[in-house]
DNA sequence: AAACCTGGCAACCGCATCTTA
DNA sequence: ATAAGATGCGGTTGCCAGGTT
């Protein structure tokens, strides 16, 4: 495909832009709006390729462009939808209001990339850097459980992206789906939307997780807590399917409640970001039996909420189950698993999401972490089911 | 006061994707 | 179905202002 030069074009300007061309710019935009942008710039009397004048109204010259200092709240949620849509600048910029994706491209690189190596993230994957953070704490338990929550955490920013995906593909038609993952503990100080509450009848099977295909890869391809297989494993997974964008009806309360802290895990940097403390569960699992692929069970053991069966063979997830007492009961097969772990079974209290390592080994265990950060995360995505533009 | 350094940001460039004929 | 053109996107560059030596 031939394509004619842009900017290359002889006798066309380049570099700053004038304040008569930004005039004439403006003036020829307000009488005969911007059109074919090739075609304005001879129209408009300017002597620019139409790619610049194009940059230069979307990024200066329009007037619905808030310019200046971001705010606190605009910065957190441009880390939050960093952490899960990486360097989408356009669609980060479409959940902040008149900001555009190249000032928040300049932003993240002049100020929040630094803000977060400074405080020990890495802020690629917005992950602990394990060095920072581990080094002079002589706690080696404490180490390995920053590992292990790192690896997780990585990997989680995978799934919830292509989760949240899927959710926006399905959820017009199956409202159940809700309940499938980190919605409803969100305390983001950057919640933009309202929350609709909808019930829902019988929920047909829900389509398997990749990230659960990546998980059982690694987990039957690699060595436990070989980190890097695990992610080369999970990237095989995530090249394999595109990412598109749906729009979001996705349904979640806002609940609140008192978290047990029992682990050691440091959240000061989450808290230097302005995420709450976190908090981590632990929990007992039991085996259970190897559910058939695309099969779903129902009212199994203490499963008293429909679970489904993945259709990944071995690895399956549970996606809603009753609490009793302080014990969370699950049944997962050998391999990984996906908890979702609601407040005395009230589905629309989600208390944490967590991938759970059983080993087939019976009596598991496993830990529930935080899931408060990335509540966040998805609760800035998901605003754009109130009415803003879809965004992938 | 001048030279140098650094951070911030507007703009450019090239590629990808979408649209149209 | 295909090619060409138009537009969008993200990485990078280079200018400029302010600070430091």
């Amino acid at each position: 495909m031939g394509r004619s030069p842009c900017c290359s074009k002889v006798g066309l300007k380049k570099g700053p832009w004038t304040p008569e061309e930004d005039q004439k710019l403006l003036a020829y935009i307000e009488q005969h709006g911007h059109g074919s942008w090739r075609a304005l710039p001879a129209n408009a009397g300017l002597q620019r390729c139409g790619k610049s004048c194009r940059l230069r109204w979307t990024n200066y010259l329009r007037p619905d462009i808030k310019r200046g200092k971001f705010s606190l709240q605009e910065e957190q949620t441009i880390i939050q939808l960093h952490a899960l849509l990486g360097n989408r600048w356009s669609a980060i910029a479409s959940h902040l209001p008149k900001r555009t994706d190249n000032e928040i491209k300049n932003h993240w690189n002049t100020h929040l990339k630094k803000r977060l190596t400074k405080m020990g993230i890495d802020p690629m994957t917005h992950k602990p850097k394990l060095d920072a953070l581990g080094s002079g704490a002589g706690n080696a338990k404490d180490a390995a459980n920053l590992n292990h929550m790192a690896q997780w955490e990585s990997a989680r920013l995978e799934a919830e992206g292509r989760l949240v995906r899927e959710s926006k593909l399905v959820l017009v038609s199956n409202p159940l789906q809700h309940q499938l993952g980190f919605f409803g503990t969100s305390r983001s100080t950057t919640t933009q939307l309202t929350y609709n509450n909808s019930t829902s009848t019988a929920p047909p099977p829900l389509p398997c997780l990749d990230v659960l295909k990546a998980w059982k890869r690694t987990w039957t391809k690699s060595t436990r807590g070989n980190y890097n297989s695990y992610v080369n494993a999970f990237s095989d997974v995530m090249a394999m399917d595109d990412l598109e964008s749906p729009t979001s009806t996705l349904n979640f309360s806002d609940n609140s409640f008192p978290i047990q802290d029992v682990a050691g895990f440091d959240y000061n940097t989450l808290g230097a970001l302005g995420f709450n403390k976190s908090p981590v569960l632990t929990c007992e699992t039991s085996i259970f039996k190897e559910p058939e692929p695309e099969e779903r069970l129902e009212n199994s053991m203490d499963l008293q909420e429909m679970s489904y069966g993945c259709t990944d063979g071995n690895a399956w997830f549970v996606d809603s189950f009753r609490t009793s007492g302080n014990d969370q009961n699950v049944n997962v097969t050998e391999g990984l698993a996906d908890m979702f772990v609601y407040n005395g079974g009230d589905q629309k209290s989600l208390l944490a999401v967590e991938s759970c390592d059983n080993g087939g080994g019976g009596g598991g265990s496993f830990e529930l972490e935080n899931k408060s950060y990335w509540n966040g995360t998805m609760n800035l995505v998901n605003a754009s089911s109130s009415g803003l533009p879809p965004v992938f």
